[in-house]
DNA sequence: CGTAAGCTGCAAAGCGTTTGCAGTATGAGC
DNA sequence: GCTCATACTGCAAACGCTTTGCAGCTTACG
C-alpha cells in the first residue's frame, strides 16, 4: 500500500501513516470522525483526515461503505481484506463485519447476465447490508424508542 | 396510506398531499430535494418536505435507501411496491430498479439463523446495492473521469 | 544538502438537514 | 356550517459533516 503511494506521486506522510494504522487496526468501518479520534497524534486536523480518505478512494485502497446519521463510514477495500458484508443495527448504528458473502457464484452470475442484457448495465461490485437488531438493541422496547432520524 | 395518517393523529395537508403524489410517481428514489424540485406548487418549503419525509418514516411508509453525494434518498416501502433492490451507477448516481431479489428464501434463512446463532443479531431486512456502470456512463473513459467525492 | 512539489494545519465556506417561531389550516364536535 | 384546539406551514437561522483557500512546512529526489 505504500509502494501504492508512492507509486502515483504520493507522499507518506506522517498523518497519513497514522491513518492507514488506524484504519488498520479497525475492525469495523469508520468515520471520518471515528478515525480523527483514534489517531495518536491528536494535532492531525480533521481536514487532512478527509484528504487521505479521498487519496486513499482514488487509489481504490479504500471503500465507502454505510452512511449512519449523516457520517458516512470507510474501510479499507477488500483485497486487503476479505470480501464480505454488514450487520447493521438500526437502533444503534453499531456495524459488525459478516464473513463470506451469501450470495452464490452462480446466482451473481446470473444476476450480471440479466442486467447486462435487459438494461446494459455492468455491474462492477455488491453490497449487501444485512438492517436489524444487535444483540445489545434487541428486546428492550425497540418499536418504542424513538428512531434515529434518518 | 391516507387512513395511515388519520389514523395516527396525522392530518392531511395540501403539501403532504403534493409530496406522496411525487413519491407514488416517481420509479426511483428521491432526494428531499428531488422530491421538492418535482412539486407542482413551489411554494412549498423544503423543511416542510423534510418533516414530511420524517412522519412517513415513522409510518414505515417510506424508506430511506442508497445516499449519492450526501443526499439520502427515499421511496415508498416495499409492501406498497415489491420487494426490490437497486442498480446504482457509481459515475452518475442514477438509481434503477432491479425487480426481485436474487436471495433465494433458503439463503436467507441460513444467513438468518447463522447471525442469530453467533451473534444473536436479529435480521428485520436486508438490502442489495449492485454498483457499477449505467448504460450512459459505461465505456468512454470510465476510468479517467473524475470520480465523484464520496 | 537544496529545491520543487506535495502536504499540512487553520479558518472559513459549503451544503444537506433540522429547529424555533409566529401565523395558518385541518378536522372533530357541536 | 361554525368553532376551536392543535397539528402543520413557511421562513430564517442554526447545525453538523465535509470541502476548500491559503501560507508555511515536509518529503523525496537529485
Amino acid at each position: 500500500m505504500i509502494a501504492l503511494l508512492a507509486d502515483r506521486g504520493y507522499r507518506l506522510t506522517a498523518p497519513r501513516r497514522q491513518i492507514l494504522d488506524v484504519l488498520l487496526a479497525s475492525v469495523t468501518p469508520l468515520s471520518a470522525a471515528g478515525i480523527h479520534r483514534r489517531l495518536e497524534n491528536r494535532r492531525i486536523n480533521l481536514a487532512s483526515v478527509y484528504r487521505t480518505i479521498w487519496v486513499l478512494l482514488g487509489l481504490e485502497a479504500l471503500r465507502a461503505t454505510d452512511a449512519i446519521g449523516g457520517e458516512k463510514r470507510f474501510e479499507l477495500a477488500d483485497p486487503l481484506g476479505a470480501h464480505h458484508h454488514h450487520l447493521i443495527c438500526q437502533d444503534c448504528g453499531r456495524i459488525e463485519d459478516l464473513e463470506g458473502c451469501p450470495l452464490e457464484e452462480r446466482v451473481l452470475r446470473a444476476v450480471n447476465r440479466r442486467v447486462r442484457r435487459s438494461r446494459r448495465f455492468r455491474i462492477v461490485e455488491h453490497e449487501l447490508r444485512l438492517i436489524g437488531a444487535c444483540a445489545d438493541c434487541d428486546g428492550a422496547g425497540r418499536r418504542t424508542r424513538a428512531r434515529r432520524r434518518p
